[in-house]
DNA sequence: CGCCTCTGTGGCAGCGACTGCCAACTAGTC
DNA sequence: GACTAGTTGGCAGTCGCTGCCACAGAGGCG
């Protein structure tokens, strides 16, 4: 790796550090991107070549989020459901945070700030479309449904994700306890009823 | 109503029409705040106190489907379980439109406009917490069910809400034609089979 | 080792959304 | 008809973000 891939990388990791510290302590409205930039040692300019927005300041993280949700959708073999292929993919994509703490830190900044959250759930529609093809090609055939493929593929991702964030905001009221995958099967158990 | 009432009204009315026209013609990002500002004839500051933000020129009718659906859920029977009363809030808010012609233009608007769709997404997460204790209220007691009640409204709501998305997708993709409620029926059967 | 090239960086000016402040105006009141 | 109070508009300023250009330093070459 080069002397500038090295120096590059560094800076990066200098500038989601402050930004993370800055925005926890003082709020993300509240601090100003000439405020990192500064307190991160690099230009305004530089902070925008790296990071699009002020939102991927913290939205990082929900980027490998997002990419690892539809790999492993991807890679789970061909005769396993929906449902299941879903599931296996969050507990993947979970699994990336480090640690849980940091996790939670950063998933509670995002839920706390308006624009922080309107930029996740940006993304993450733009996730469940690019998913529905392959949702569509797991959904269950042998029982005859109505409504377009399409629509129950969207339909399945919707609940999916909306499970998943009924599960979050739990999970966020407890400060982290208990595990949050366990508290997703509880919320899709509520909506689709106990089954095998 | 006063004379003042009725002219502020007026100028409410032409800065809606001439912000939906120009962002239709040319595109929401394409369009700055002092031009809707000048066609309207207002000034740029009268206009930023009417309409907080630039997305409210073409959100507002969805604050009117937010609070319609808030009221339509309370009004409800009790005995009339969480799922039923939902669909009847849904359905009480879609008929606020007029025409179903420019309900069309705005969704689409809303949904192919990032920063809009954002915004839209993130006024429908605060109308889900708002509703969590109505949900929990109707919750069906009849199962003992796992998991706290709170998660489990929680889930019934991102469920109906995250169906109500994929009917709205599909609704757009087919240009509007069919019911967007038989549509959302589809999408809940699909992820809760077809139940009496 | 010295030179050259080329990528990456920083500064600057500028745009657009948005806000606070103040002055001018005018609808409502007595 | 004058006074008051609420409305409006303009101005300046902040903040996120971008295009442009000059410069420095890293990587490749003889």
């Amino acid at each position: 790796m080069n002397l500038r891939d090295r120096t590059r990388q560094l800076a990066v990791q200098e500038i989601l550090d402050t930004a993370l510290r800055l925005f926890t302590e003082q709020g993300f409205e509240a601090t100003t991107i000439a405020q990192v930039a500064h307190e991160a040692g690099v230009s305004q300019r530089t902070l925008f070549r790296y990071f699009g927005t002020k939102e991927d300041l913290v939205g990082g993280a929900q980027d490998e989020f997002v990419a690892l949700v539809g790999t492993t959708l991807r890679e789970q073999p061909d005769d396993v459901d929906a449902w299941t292929a879903l599931r296996e993919a969050l507990a993947a994509a979970l699994s990336v945070h480090a640690t849980p703490l940091d996790a939670l830190a950063r998933f509670r900044l995002i839920h706390t700030t308006a624009s922080l959250r309107a930029a996740y759930l940006g993304k993450r529609v733009r996730l469940q479309e690019e998913l529905v093809p392959l949702v569509e090609a797991r959904l269950d055939g042998s029982v005859p449904a109505a409504g377009s493929a399409t629509t129950r593929a969207r339909a399945v991702l919707g609940t999916v994700f909306g499970c998943f964030d009924a599960a979050m905001a739990t999970w966020l009221d407890h400060d982290g306890e208990g595990d949050l995958l366990d508290l997703y099967d509880e919320a899709v158990a509520a909506v689709r009823g106990a089954r095998a």
